[in-house]
RNA sequence: GGCCCCGUGGUGUAGCGGUUAACAUGUCGCCCUGUCACGGCGAAGAUCGACGGUUCAAAUCCGUUCGGGGUCGCCA
């Protein structure tokens, strides 16, 4: 093996253009390929920038074409070479260095390298099971270098963009506390305290504020959060917020602030424009028109709500769910009245999954037909007024369905999606950013059968709402916020109660009594006691937003090193089990059920 | 906790009661001076995730289990 030893490298693979015809560089890399002919040996050369061909031939240099040839893919080389353009005839198209070739005058293998279970390349079809074992080679992959390098652009413009907002970056502990409500906490035992647990954070929340109250009006941080639930395709158990607070500032103030950032960001890093002030709407109107909080506006499929139309009706399963104060809403799915018979089946089985108990569709047909399964039910005349209700034209299709209004929104909602993505009707290219405002301040859980806060219990509610804290917490909203893009909620946020008596009032509405409220936060509450400023803030997921902008399925894609569904790391083969020392150091004692015992 | 999909040479797939377990690619050897998914010739490489059952016979059928993915619940 060799080293590098007098040699200094000039410049990546993928940085050899026109200026350096002529002369000498030095490159490092990988070898992504060789293609060996004879006297002639060609070498695919690879680094963080790019690729360029490397010529080896008995010719130029003797001593590094016998290197060349035992060199193998993934091998580490370092060529000293002149570059030249290449003859016409011989130029790759496909390749941005493809014009270009180094001829090599000298060779150093720094490193072997064993056969890769996968190529370094792109648009590989690989396990991602190997994939994440071998991540180090996954990571050599040119389009996951782009993701993590884009990553690092995103956040990179961020503080460029905070920073000049008078912004500070303060960090918050990872070692805290564990907090009421919400999701489950990851818990690390304390050696010296016997018995007490720090949490790891699941968002700097209750920090970032008291940082309000101790006078920095402007915070960021890009904070690791964790949380101990279910994995999903956007859903790690340690992800990457950036998390931002201020004062002295209105709702109005933070939703400019940021959605003037996120075009900054998208116009640093991707060179691509969004048009602001973004579109805004209220989670009634979300829930009324799209069945979600997070819609996708891409495209369009508004509910249209029908229940008026048959509330009249004698059929006997629009009436009994109108009865019990349910409702009915379509949508028009354009020019597929000539769904096949065997998809209406398969759509009921769909929406089936989502709690709805049936699905009405209508066909109006291009020749003014109109074919539908409750017909006979509503009759004609009323599937006509459903039609023009939802104004459907000729050749299109209205699916229904009847049910909780909870229910129809959580079923058509996602039948709105289904078919979208089925029917095609959505540009992969459009950023539909929305606003989501005024969310609800509680909802109830019914297994626990109390409010809980539907965003966080420091979240301020609207003044007018003030009233209806204890007569009618679920018609209270908030003055809270989401950043929606193309349906994936990337961020949000709230202003937060700075004033001990409305604070009390929440506490009160979500069943907390006075001692819990001390146990569980005292602190807050009483820092809140020496001068506590008007604050708000937000926070964005970080890996999602990236994972939007590099068009991603899933966030894995964009974290260097993600866990598995089962929250295993299959490199480092995280969580295990640890010395029985260790357990005694932090006075634990492990009681497994018998059979899981080694 | 529920539901769905996947697991066969290094990698990706085919095979779905009896096959010499097939194909592509990679790997190794020899040849090749203009390739770029180079090409030609040859070779090696799998007890079909694991365990148990049914059967004269199991990669194939059944059960259990492990691992991966998607999703519902869950995720203030």
């Amino acid at each position: 093996m060799e080293t590098m030893q007098g040699l200094q490298r000039t410049c990546g693979c993928g940085m050899i253009g026109s200026e350096q015809v002529g002369q000498e560089v030095v490159l490092c890399g990988w070898v992504e390929r060789r293609r060996d002919h004879g006297g002639l040996i060609f070498i695919d050369l690879r680094d963080r920038s790019g690729v360029v061909q490397v010529v080896a031939s008995v010719d130029h240099d003797k001593e590094s074409f016998l290197k060349a040839e035992s060199v193998r893919n993934e091998y580490v080389l370092c060529v000293r070479g002149n570059v030249e353009k290449r003859d016409a005839d011989t130029i790759n198209p496909n390749m941005p260095t493809g014009e270009y070739e180094v001829y090599c005058k000298e060779m150093r293998v720094l490193n072997t390298a064993k056969t890769p279970p996968f190529y370094i390349q792109d648009d590989i079809d690989v396990d991602e099971n190997i994939r994440l074992k071998y991540r180090y080679l996954d990571l050599r992959r040119p389009d996951m270098q782009r993701n993590l390098i884009m990553r690092h652009r995103v956040t990179k413009a961020m503080r460029v963009f905070l920073d000049n907002h008078q912004f500070l970056e303060i960090e918050t502990p990872m070692l805290t506390k564990s907090t009421p409500e919400g999701a489950r906490d990851y818990l690390v035992p304390s050696r010296v305290n016997p018995g007490s647990f720090y949490a790891l954070p699941q968002s700097p929340q209750i920090f970032k504020q008291i940082l309000m109250v101790a006078g920095y009006e402007r915070y960021f941080q890009i904070a690791r959060c964790f949380r101990d639930e279910d994995l999903r395709a956007d859903r790690q158990p340690e992800f990457t917020q950036l998390d931002m607070e201020m004062s002295f500032v209105d709702q109005e103030f933070i939703l400019h602030l940021t959605e003037n950032m996120m075009a900054y960001i998208f116009s640093t890093v991707l060179n691509q424009e969004i048009s602001l002030p973004m579109p805004r709407i209220t989670w009634d109107e979300a829930m009324d028109k799209y069945g979600s909080d997070k819609p996708d506006l891409r495209f369009g499929m508004e509910f249209k709500n029908v229940t008026d139309l048959v509330k009249e009706t004698e059929f006997k399963v629009f009436r009994s769910v109108i009865d019990a104060g349910g409702v009915v809403k379509g949508i028009v799915v354009p020019s597929y009245a000539d769904i096949p018979r065997r998809e209406l089946d398969d759509l009921v089985e769909y929406v089936g999954r989502y709690g709805a108990k049936g699905l009405a569709w209508a066909c109006f047909n291009e020749d003014g037909t109109i074919k539908s399964q409750i017909m006979k039910f509503l009759g004609e005349d009323t599937i006509r007024q459903i039609g023009e209700c939802c104004e459907a034209k000729p050749g299109d299709l209205v699916l229904m369905i009847a049910d909780k209004p909870a229910v129809v929104a959580k079923a058509l909602g996602e039948l709105r999606l289904e078919m979208a993505r089925r029917r095609n009707l959505i540009d992969e290219n459009q950023l539909a950013f929305t606003w989501v405002t005024d969310f609800p301040m509680f909802e109830y859980d019914e297994e626990e059968k109390r409010y809980v806060a539907m965003h966080h219990p420091f979240t301020t509610p609207k003044e007018e709402d003030l009233p209806k804290l204890e007569s009618d917490p679920g018609s209270v909203k908030a003055v809270a916020y989401d950043m929606v893009l193309n349906g994936v909620e990337i961020g949000g946020g709230s202003l937060r109660i700075y004033q001990a008596d409305v604070q009390e009032k929440v506490f009160a509405a979500i069943g907390l009594t006075e001692e819990e409220c001390r146990a569980k936060f005292g602190f807050m509450l009483d820092a809140f006691q020496y001068g506590a400023p008007p604050h708000g803030g937000l926070a964005f997921g970080l890996d999602r937003l990236v994972m939007l902008m590099a068009k991603r399925n899933s966030i894995r894609d964009v974290i260097a090193f993600p866990k598995t569904q089962s929250a295993t790391d299959q490199m480092c083969q995280a969580p295990s089990t640890v010395a029985p020392r260790q357990l005694k150091d932090l006075h634990i004692k492990l009681n497994l059920a018998s059979e899981k015992l080694v």
